[in-house]
This record gives C-alpha cells, sequence and structure tokens, in this order.
DNA sequence: GCGCAATACATCATATCACGAAGTATTCCG
DNA sequence: CGGAATACTTCGTGATATGATGTATTGCGC
C-alpha cells in the first residue's frame, strides 16, 4: 500500500488494536499485519509518540522471565479514535472528488 | 484535517483536479478548497513531483500578459488514479478494523 | 547442546514531505 | 495611487516511516 496513506491511519490503528484490552507491541504488529503491515521500529516509535500525547499508558511487566510492556488506551485515546470517525467523513468527500462522475464505474 | 490523513490524498486529489482537461496552479488550489486545503509552496512542490513521475506535462502559456503553466494528466497519471481506486479498498479494510464492533455505532 | 527461529524491545541515520515565510511580477478596481 | 487578486518560486524547518543494527531470552529440532 502506498506509504503516505498509511499516515494517517497508523496511529488510530495502534490505538484500535488496544482498544479492547491492554496489549503489547510484538502483538500488536501480528495482530494488525492482515490489514495494515509496519515494522517494529515503525511501532516502537508510535507508540512512544501516542504515550507522550497521553493517548495510552505503559506498564512494564515479567512474562516468562521476559520484560514485556503493555499499553492501555486513555480517554484521550478514546477521543482521538472519536475524531478520526469525524475526519473521516471529511476524508470521504475527498475520496468522492477524487473519483468523481465523468469517469466509468 | 489532520496532517497525516492528507498526505496520501494530496498527490491523487491534484492529478483528480486535471483528470478532466488541463489546469494551473492557482485555479487548482481554489477548485480543490473545498474539500482539502493546502498552500501554494505544497502545491507546486506536488506539481513538481508529478511532473518528475510522469503523471502530467507542462505547458507554459501567456495569458493576460502573463506567464501560466498548464498542466495535463497523462495516461501515466491515469493509472495512478486507476491505482488509488484498489488502494481505496485496503484503506477501507483497515478503516473497519479502526471502528470495528464493540463500539457504539 | 548447538544453532536457529521466534519473541520482545531499542536506537540511529536517512529520506520524504507539507508548510510557513518571503519574494517577484503583473493586472484590475476604487 | 494603493491594495487586492492573480501566478509562480525558493528556502528552511519539523515531523515521521523505515531499514539496519543491536541486545537478550525462550523454545524447538536434530
Amino acid at each position: 500500500m502506498d506509504i503516505q496513506l498509511k499516515r494517517g491511519l497508523l496511529d488510530v490503528c495502534v490505538l484500535a488494536a488496544i482498544q479492547d484490552g491492554e496489549s503489547y507491541g510484538y502483538r500488536i504488529i501480528k495482530e494488525m499485519k492482515p490489514y495494515l503491515e509496519m515494522s517494529e521500529s515503525t511501532l516502537y516509535t508510535i507508540l512512544k509518540r501516542l504515550e507522550g500525547a497521553g493517548m495510552l499508558t505503559v506498564r512494564t511487566a515479567e512474562h516468562d522471565g521476559r520484560l514485556r510492556k503493555y499499553y492501555k488506551i486513555t480517554d484521550r485515546g478514546r477521543v482521538r479514535l472519536a475524531e478520526f470517525r469525524e475526519e473521516w467523513k471529511e476524508i470521504m468527500t475527498v475520496y468522492r472528488f477524487v473519483v468523481r462522475e465523468g469517469n466509468k464505474q
């Protein structure tokens, strides 16, 4: 998929991946893979950005002798998801402009 | 609108603005304004990028004593628009992942 | 028990890109 | 005469996705 098109989706996608309950980096990537592929370095960059923006909180816990970071969505994160739904309406008007009439289909 | 979300739309939007016939920078901006606002510096950057990618051709002509650059979409540009329609299907699966069930609506 | 894949996270350098700011130059209207 | 509109250009900056690379552990096959 076009890199540029992904950009706006990446952040909300990560938020969406934890909207139903805590998760951790490695699992998020695997969960999102069928929908949107991203490299590990990208994911951890995004997780840090979202944490800085107060959209998720982090908790480090041991699992099988290894440390894992569990990410949990905050109210602010949910607000962001709600905003995204609003923005999507604008996106759809743009989409209709691009694929507008005068073309087959 | 979120800057990131715009990014993937900008290029195809400009192509869409000339898909029914030649146009020029200033007019493209005004035409797109209701759907997607962009600064002049952004537009001219994009026009140059699309020209470099062979998706449009440029022709300079005089109009009322002033020089204007007219942009015309190429076959390659039309292919890009067709690709966008395909990519959009993937985008919609991502969208559904983000706003998936477990939420009202 | 050795090697390798999978798990899990981190850092750095790089390239792309949208945009504000500023500039140049002309036309048109009051 | 002055300012808005038209029309395009250049420069610097900040944001950001990603590949490369590194660290460290667990589990599996042979």
